[in-house]
Parts: C-alpha cells; sequence; structure tokens
RNA sequence: GGCCCGUUCGUCUAGGGGUUAGGACGCGUCCCUUUCACGGACGAAACACGGGUUCGAUUCCCGUACGGGCUACCA
C-alpha cells in the first residue's frame, strides 16, 4: 500500500523567505494536496550562530500571504509529531539517540579535532596537491577520533566533557545510487562523499542527521528540496541505510534552481532589479529593507501563478491557472530539471491578468487607500468608473494613481512633443470653440461629451485632433479613454482644464 | 581544481527517432481606434558543437563546450 502523501518545507530562519523559497514551499503544497495528503512546515534552526530574529514569522507570514498555508508544523496548529522546531526537538534527546544507534552499529564516530586541527589538516592536504581536501576514509586515520585514539583515551575525553563531534563514517570506495522522482537515477562514488558531521559540538544536530530523524519521525512521504541538495544526497541515502530505514526513507525530488534574469547563478536578494521577497523583509542586521511583491502592487495569486511556471507545466499551454487547478494537474515528472531564468517582464504580464479579471468594484477597494494617502476620497462610484477607466492600461494597482492623477491634480506642463508635432495656426482657434461647446452644455456624462465634441467638428468643417484636446486638457499624450475621462472628470473642471491649457499653449507655443 | 546536475526561439516552455519543431512573455507589422489602451491578425526568432547508433536524429549513446550547484561543527 502507498503511504500517505506527507511533505514538508523546512527553512531555517536565517533570513527572508525569498521567492526560491516560496516555489519549494508552493510545489510541496500542490503535490500535497492533489493527493489529498500533509504539507508541514518544519523549522531547520540548529545553527544557533545563524539565527535571525523575526525570520520564522516571516516566513509564516509569506506563506499565509501566498496562500500556501501548511496544514500542519509551526505557526499553522501542531499535529501529532509536534514540536517541530528542532531547536526543541533536539531537548528530547532524539537527534543524539539517532547518532548513537549509528556509533553504535560502527558507522559513525567521535571525532574531538579542534577547528585549528581541521585547518591544519586541509592545509596540508593542499600542500601535498590533494585537490579536494576533505575529512574521509584516509585522512580521519591521521586525525584525532574514536577510530585512532583507542578506546581508554576516547572514553577519558568523554568523561572530561572534552568537546567532540559525531561524525559520519563513509566508506572508501563505494558506489551509491538512487533515484530522484525529477532527475532519475543518480550514482556518485562514496570515494567523493566527506565523513559528514552528524552532531555538532554544541549537542545540535546538523541538517544531515536532523532532518532525516524528523523525516523518519514525521513520516515524510517526499523530500522535495532545491538542487543544491543533490551533492549531499548520497550521504543521507548512508545514513538512512545504516540506520535500517533505506526503505523507510522519503523519496527525493530535487528541484531546479530559479536563476537571475541577467547575468549569472541563484536568484539573489543583493543584485536583483526586481523583488525577491515576497513580501519586504527588513533584516535586523541591515538598514534598509528589501521590498516585496505584496507592497510591488502584485496579486498572491499572480505571484505563486507565476512562480508555479518556473520549473513546471501542465503541458497543456495554459498558463493561467488558480492554485486548485494547479494542484489537480500537478506532477513532480513534469518539474523540469534544468535551472529557469526569472523573467520579470512576463511577471508583470500575469499580474496584469489577474488585474485584468478583478471588478471595478475590486479594484476601488484596493485604490481606495492608495488615493487617501494622496489626500484624496471620492465617493463609490466616482472611483469606480475611475478604476474602469485606468485598470486597462496598467499592471499594478499601484499604478492607477499615476495613470490617472491629473483627473485630482492640475498638470503641471503639457506634452511638448505632440504640441510641437501638432499644433497649428488655426488651433487655438479651433479648440476655443471646443471650449465654447462643452462649457454651454447643460448635462454632462459620455454620450453627450461625445455628441458636443462631434458638433464642434462639424462647426469647425473638419477632423478636430482628439490627441490635443487629450493634452490640453489633461497635460499627457496618452491616458485613459478621452471622452469617458472628461465625462468623470465632470465640466467644472474640464473648462478650466481647458482655459488653462489653452493659455499656457498660447504663451509657450505660439510665437 | 574535483564531483554532481543540466543545455529547444532573447526569456519561460511543449514536443520527441520521420513535425511546416507548438504555446506564452517581450519585440515588429497590420487591423480596430479621430486619443490612449485592451483586443485581434500576421511576422522575425530555437533543437550548443562533434562523433556515433539508425534507412532516418532535435529526440538514443559517447565526447567537447558552455551554464549551474556543491566542495563548513551553514542550511
Amino acid at each position: 500500500m502507498e503511504k500517505r502523501v506527507r511533505v514538508r518545507f523546512a527553512p531555517s530562519p536565517t533570513g527572508g523567505l525569498h521567492m526560491g523559497g516560496v516555489r519549494t514551499a508552493l510545489f510541496n503544497y500542490l503535490f500535497a494536496k492533489k493527493h489529498g495528503g500533509d504539507f508541514i512546515l518544519r523549522i531547520e534552526d540548529t545553527d544557533q550562530n545563524r539565527f535571525v530574529e523575526g525570520a520564522e514569522q516571516y516566513i509564516i507570514d509569506a506563506l499565509t500571504w501566498c496562500g500556501i498555508q501548511p496544514n500542519e508544523g509551526v505557526g499553522f496548529g501542531d499535529g501529532p509529531y509536534a514540536p517541530y522546531r528542532q531547536s526543541e526537538r533536539k531537548e528530547t534527546g532524539i537527534y543524539k539517540k539517532y547518532a548513537d544507534q549509528l556509533i553504535a552499529a560502527g558507522h559513525a564516530y567521535y571525532a574531538f579535532d579542534t577547528s585549528e586541527e581541521l585547518d591544519e589538516m586541509r592545509k596540508r592536504l593542499e600542500a601535498a596537491k590533494v585537490v579536494a581536501p576533505q575529512y574521509n576514509s584516509v585522512t580521519r586515520q591521521n586525525m584525532r577520533n574514536s577510530l585512532t585514539l583507542g578506546e581508554d583515551e576516547v572514553k577519558r575525553l568523554l568523561e572530561s566533557n572534552a568537546p567532540y563531534v559525531v561524525r559520519l563514517k563513509v566508506p572508501r570506495n563505494e558506489e551509491i545510487r538512487f533515484q530522484d522522482i525529477i532527475r532519475g537515477w543518480v550514482v556518485v562514488n562514496s570515494s567523493q562523499v566527506d565523513d559528514k558531521v552528524l552532531l555538532k559540538s554544541d549537542g545540535m544536530p546538523t541538517y544531515h542527521l536532523a532532518h532525516i530523524v524528523d523525516d523518519i519521525e514525521m513520516k515524510i512521504s517526499h523530500a522535495v528540496r532545491g538542487e543544491e541538495w543533490l551533492p549531499s544526497a548520497p550521504a543521507h541515502i548512508l545514513i538512512y541505510r545504516y540506520l535500517g530505514l533505506e526503505n523507510e526513507m522519503p523519496q527525493l525530488a530535487h528541484l531546479p534552481l530559479i536563476l537571475n534574469p541577467d547575468g549569472h547563478g541563484k536568484i539573489s536578494k543583493r543584485e536583483a532589479r526586481f523583488p525577491v521577497f515576497p513580501l519586504s523583509w527588513q533584516d535586523p542586521r541591515e538598514h534598509t529593507p528589501y521590498g516585496g511583491y505584496k507592497e510591488a502592487g502584485y496579486y498572491p495569486e499572480a505571484f505563486v501563478n507565476i512562480l508555479a511556471l518556473l520549473g513546471w507545466n501542465p503541458g497543456n499551454n495554459k498558463e493561467l491557472m488558480s492554485v486548485d487547478e494547479m494542484a489537480t494537474l500537478f506532477e513532480f515528472e513534469r518539474v523540469s530539471k534544468s535551472g529557469a531564468k526569472f523573467d520579470p517582464e512576463k511577471a508583470k504580464w500575469f499580474n496584469q491578468q489577474y488585474l485584468k479579471a478583478k471588478t471595478d468594484a475590486e479594484l476601488a477597494g484596493s485604490f481606495r487607500p492608495l488615493l487617501k494617502e494622496k489626500g484624496y476620497e471620492p465617493n463609490e462610484s466616482f472611483l469606480k468608473e475611475y478604476c474602469r477607466l485606468v485598470k486597462e492600461k496598467v499592471q499594478f494597482v499601484n499604478d492607477f494613481w499615476a495613470q490617472g492623477r491629473f483627473i485630482f491634480e492640475t498638470p503641471e506642463k503639457l506634452d511638448e512633443a505632440v504640441l510641437t508635432k501638432k499644433w497649428k495656426e488655426t488651433s487655438a482657434a479651433t479648440y476655443t470653440l471646443v471650449l465654447e461647446k462643452f462649457k454651454a452644455l447643460h448635462t454632462w456624462d459620455i454620450p453627450t461629451v461625445t455628441a458636443c465634441f462631434h458638433e464642434a467638428e462639424t462647426a469647425n468643417g473638419g477632423k478636430i485632433d482628439m490627441q490635443v484636446l487629450r493634452v490640453l486638457v489633461t497635460g499627457a499624450s496618452g491616458g485613459p479613454q478621452l471622452f469617458d475621462t472628461l465625462a468623470l472628470m465632470g465640466k467644472d473642471k474640464v473648462v478650466a482644464r481647458l482655459e488653462s491649457g489653452l493659455a499656457l499653449v498660447l504663451t509657450n507655443f505660439e510665437k
């Protein structure tokens, strides 16, 4: 019988959770949802030196904003396997228990080397032209560990509380093979694997031991993580094997990395000219916060949609999908092996698609607070109409203000390029005519304004350039649907703008 | 350097021994439009290279190049 799908997202609280981490969480979430399984948040805080205040809460907040909440784990309700923080689990002695088991079985050993001694060893090896200095089956013979020291000495050191680590005893030359759901068979020789530290001298487990113990204890069925873990997977296989748990170990899936759009390497928060964090992140050790997708105006649905298609695709040419749709389609077999460069331009397009799907009322709701910051609080119907007009032109609600700002505030200057090109000697008379026609109106709505403009054209004896009218009223060469905009602005404002616009042109353009 | 992983339009990708190599973003042209968009149509644009295997390779194998990851008592 297949075991119940239980997957975990297991970040360490060493900083803000960036988009690569979110995607890993997302794939876990989709997989769990598809199979009706569990999605767990486990906090891997075994490195006390790298602990960052606020990071854990950030992870919880970010997942929540993205709508990919775990159903078990830190911040989301303890299930039957609590605690879900490794620092707390360590207190139960669970990691030491497994480490002791490995030692008893002869697959792990105590090592008493100081960091100075380790440095010395590496230097020595480098001097001897050893290409990859590592603590392994060969070098451990010259180090201070329970394999070289003799039983009595080891016992004495242990009893005298000498600091030690527990290392995995990796065999010298053994082929280690494992199957990755995404990559197929991967084969590595154990000579390439070093004697990994399992238990650190502060008593904390390393990632290598901790995640295995927890995955087993928490009955994790699939370990889904980034490609950066692929090189250490062989060591993990060995640990499972020596624990007698190779048959119970989770299936492995190593996700391709998200790469920088330009340049090279993993996506990085420093060089990116686009957000890499879902929510803005203030690192307590730094001065300036990093902006987030939320603050940039992205909808969480759009953000998640973008991420899902970075390395995965449903194979049906469909790109816009809800999380539910993605979940029904998701499978690791359709996750690609190669890294994906993130394309910020396409990300914007995604958001635009979601934006266009919103109702004017929804948009008004999200734009109202932004507009209030600028000092304007129009009534609901005005705001909805405003949103209707500007939404076709932007990708973010954040752009709504800039797009229609002229409605609230008189532009300081008019678009010169348009005027230079289109303003003629007769223009002053033409647009004065339009002004007079507008002034004479008693009702003011879209059809009336439109009809009035056409009447002006008739009276003028020919077409009147709408773009020039636009510039006179709004200052800009482009903007929302012109007559609709004029209708929304109201007669008084349009007339006043037209007057001031004409005055401005006459002083600056008429020679 | 060593080890591991990867390589289809600029980017995200589909496909897979015989295809006009498909879609999307972006880009260009046109249509719609007396403005601005949206929308629509069309177009330019890819199988890294070299050897095999095969009647036939973009697809399978090997090598090379290139890219990425790892190489800590970090995860």
